[in-house]
DNA sequence: CAAATGAATCTTTTT
DNA sequence: GATTCATTTG
């Protein structure tokens, strides 16, 4: 028995050993799920397993190459690089490009993301002569993504009487024909989007058995990381590839299972005995990374749940803080407190900021905790949300990079034809696409259509067209000989780009072109990586890299000392000394969005689950009890999931305010710690400064636009100065806050109740 | 044809 | 706040 085996313990150990037939590993929050795939992967390759014949399947990159890292130590990097590991996605999408000639896709093919779906959605409904207000982009997508996820093509969708019952009960009845479009231009454009990967794959072992005996043959061990996140695509896939050998294992918790949004089927983790009735189980019940209190308090939690797989995660390190529980006015009071509290702590709990992690529903609550730790200096990183890769002039530049590999390519045609501005206007561009829809081609065929002049263009617009296209030609040809980074250059120097990004010369501009060479030096990265690796640097692999990759993955700043911010989701399978877990409102969390039925509910409270068994050394709860929300001011009420928790592992001073019947009125319930008047730094008065602050890390992906006229006149506006408004009458102004032209008035109404308005837009007259 | 503007509407989580 | 749509202006 190899030496590193001695580091388990026995229930890891026993998992680790059992090589053969199916095994089932039920590894509860913290209980060394990593270490057990790394070990059992390292074990396998110590016995005569080549390292080509290890499938081992994980949900993010950076999981996959930890584990990597970690194998390489203990088998060699050499071994190790061979190993068939990465995401889903990934994996496929390589045995995709290699079987290509069996699918019909061009090997190059296209990955759509989100964004070019909906955006091809959008054209299709236009062309359908459907308004997208009746018909959202997406709900349409989510619709598709969902039957593609089950394995339902367009044809098979068009009966399935469930489908198109729901379809119409969303008064959405012709998805199935948008669906069948939709199909029909990805594969024309020589492009998959994320679910067409898995679809694909299954498609491809459903109709070339001989293709999926190769890959039976090859992959004899199969471990998959997160079963309970699978979805059935992904399912059916993992059982053909096991099924000569049923050499599988996988790992998973459902009580993590927190993608069925996604369509996760947190049933194909409890089913695994149906389907391997041989199975053996192994559980994974202690848990090395939180205290006590910890591990109690999000059992507590858990068992609000019915429906799982029992197990008693327990944990034997010290017992631990209480959890606390912070109460805010509003939202931006609670960004104040914990800002307060994190540097009030930071020096006793002897930690770096590091060690802290603010964990969120959603995306949006991160906004008032940039600002904040800004005003407060603490240094932060933002996880997701608009990544990178998503800015406007990052994807600008990759859409043409995606056309110089694949210039079929119709939403990476659509962004950049005019991009520079080449006077290709909407009209052009319409008439464009009928025609292409109309002959069944690609905008790139019609376009080098010979027939094109008869079109009925105008000379000029004839000769811009055909400016365009040839400089498209141009990359096309040099795409066969430059590596990826000499690609990019040539583009950005050729197409216009980079003069259009330099000619701005603002500070957004500006912003924007370092951010484009930002990326060029991640092109440069992976050219270099790829080289000394004795691969090719090509275009369509870094493309697919950055398709693939998740805001986990680009971690380069890794070492600097910042506190992490981040949704709840993105945060599984990380780990923090000290978590805040904030917004735990009713209206928030849960989302409002999974409020009816009970499966979703659950699935909240898993997620609260997660985010608590996220902490090693102290959870922080917090909530607001008035929050900011599509533009108005609204009083929210505290999550339900705060009663939940046994009121044993909660510090003292928060148990009173859950005592007697249920939740008092916060005034009752104990002393607030802050008060808005205490706060120097929250101005009560707006500044109508005319600056536009705060612009570097702005979120808003196409750049934003203000204006700062009008605001003269409401110089006179101060706190308890009665206005009406057109719409919801007299009122009086109970606070201000921000800056101009930003500044929003709290106004309490006589019939309305209380608006918060954004003076910029507000139709307000002052009275006095 | 394109940019600027005013106004209306919607808002979860992500590979 | 973000996005989108309609309208105006250059």
């Amino acid at each position: 028995m190899p030496e590193f085996l001695q580091q388990l313990n026995d229930a890891q150990r026993e998992a680790v050993l059992s090589t053969d037939g199916p095994n089932l590993v039920i590894a509860g929050a913290g209980s060394g799920k990593t270490r057990v795939l790394t070990y059992r992967i390292a074990y396998l390759l110590s016995g005569n397993a080549a390292p080509w014949n290890i499938l081992a399947l994980t949900f993010t990159n950076k999981a996959a190459a930890e584990m990597k890292e970690r194998i390489a130590s203990l088998v060699g990097r050499e071994r190790a690089s061979r190993l068939w590991m990465g995401t889903f996605h990934s994996i496929f999408l390589r045995i995709l490009r290699a079987e290509h000639e069996r699918t019909g896709y061009p090997s190059n093919f296209t990955i759509y993301d989100t964004g070019d779906s909906k955006s091809l959605i959008k054209s299709i409904l236009n062309e359908m002569g459907i308004k997208e207000k009746e018909y959202r982009p997406g709900l349409v997508l989510s619709k598709i993504s969902s039957a593609k996820n089950n394995l339902i093509l367009p044809n098979a969708y068009a009966r399935d009487q469930k489908r198109l019952m729901s379809d119409a009960a969303s008064k959405v009845p012709r998805v199935h024909e948008i669906y069948a479009r939709y199909m029909k231009e990805c594969y024309k454009a020589g492009a998959m989007d994320f679910d067409d990967l898995l679809l694909n794959t299954n498609i491809l072992f459903r109709d070339h058995p001989d293709v999926l005996a190769k890959y039976c043959n090859l992959f004899k061990y199969i471990l998959v990381d997160e079963y309970q996140d699978t979805n059935m695509s992904q399912y059916l896939i993992i059982r053909k590839l096991a099924e000569p050998d049923r050499n599988i294992t996988v790992v998973g918790d459902d009580a993590q299972s927190i993608y069925g949004f996604r369509g996760a089927k947190i049933e194909n983790i409890l089913n695994f005995r149906n389907d391997y009735p041989d199975y053996k189980l192994f559980k994974l019940e202690q848990n090395y990374r939180s205290t006590q209190t910890i591990v109690n308090a999000a059992n507590s939690i858990i068992s609000n749940n019915k429906g799982q797989i029992r197990k008693q995660v327990f944990s034997v390190n010290e017992e631990g803080e209480k959890i606390r529980i912070l109460q805010a006015y509003s939202d931006v009071e609670e960004g104040y407190l914990i800002a307060n509290d994190i540097v009030a702590r930071k020096g006793g709990d002897e930690a770096s900021f590091n060690d802290y992690a603010i964990l969120y529903r959603t995306n949006a609550q991160s906004r008032i905790f940039e600002e904040s730790f800004r005003k407060a200096g603490i240094p932060y990183r933002i996880y997701g949300g608009l990544s990178f890769y998503q800015r406007k002039e990052i994807k600008d530049l990759l859409a043409y990079l995606r056309m110089a590999i694949n210039p079929r390519d119709g939403e990476a045609l659509k962004r950049i034809i005019n991009y520079p501005a080449r006077g290709i206007g909407k009209t052009t561009l319409d008439r464009l696409e009928a025609t292409a829809v109309h002959n069944d081609i690609t905008i790139w065929e019609v376009l080098n259509h010979p027939g094109i002049s008869a079109l009925g263009f105008n000379s000029g617009t004839l000769r811009k067209l055909g400016a365009f296209t040839g400089i498209i030609k141009g990359f096309v040809a040099k795409s066969g000989e430059l590596d990826a980074y000499n690609m990019t250059t040539e583009i950005l120097a050729t197409s216009g780009l980079l003069k259009e990004l330099q000619s701005d010369t603002s500070t957004e501009g500006r912003a924007r072109f370092e951010n484009v060479d930002e990326m060029l030096n991640a092109v440069r990265e992976f050219c270099d990586a790829r080289k000394e690796a004795g691969e090719p640097a090509s275009l369509t692999d870094y493309l697919a890299e950055v398709s693939l990759m998740t805001d986990q993955d680009n971690e380069n700043e890794a070492e600097s000392e910042k506190v992490t911010l981040m949704t709840i989701h993105s945060a599984k399978g990380l780990e923090f000394p000290y978590v805040y877990i904030v917004g735990i409102e009713e209206g928030t969390f849960p989302s409002p969005m999974s409020g009816s039925n009970m499966q979703e509910l659950e699935e909240e409270r898993r997620l609260f689950y997660v985010a608590v068994t996220r902490a090693e050394k102290r959870v922080t709860l917090s909530y607001a009890r008035s929050r900011f929300k599509n533009g108005e001011f609204n009083f929210v009420n505290p999550s339900r999931f705060l009663r939940e928790i046994d009121q044993s592992y909660l510090s003292i001073e928060e148990k009173s305010a859950f005592g007697g019947s249920g939740m008092r009125e916060q005034s009752q319930a104990r002393k607030p710690l802050f008060n808005f008047s205490d706060r120097p730094t929250e101005p009560s008065r707006p500044k109508f400064s005319s600056s536009f602050s705060n612009t570097v890390s702005g979120s808003s992906s196409e750049g934003g636009r203000f204006t700062d006229s009008k605001f003269s006149e409401f110089d006179r506006i101060s706190v308890g100065c009665k206005v009406e408004h057109e719409r919801f009458g007299l009122g009086e102004v109970i606070a201000l806050e921000g800056q101009a032209p930003d500044t929003k008035a709290h106004v309490r109404f006589e019939n309305a109740g209380t608006k918060q308005l954004l003076l910029k837009f507000a139709k307000l007259k002052i009275l006095g």
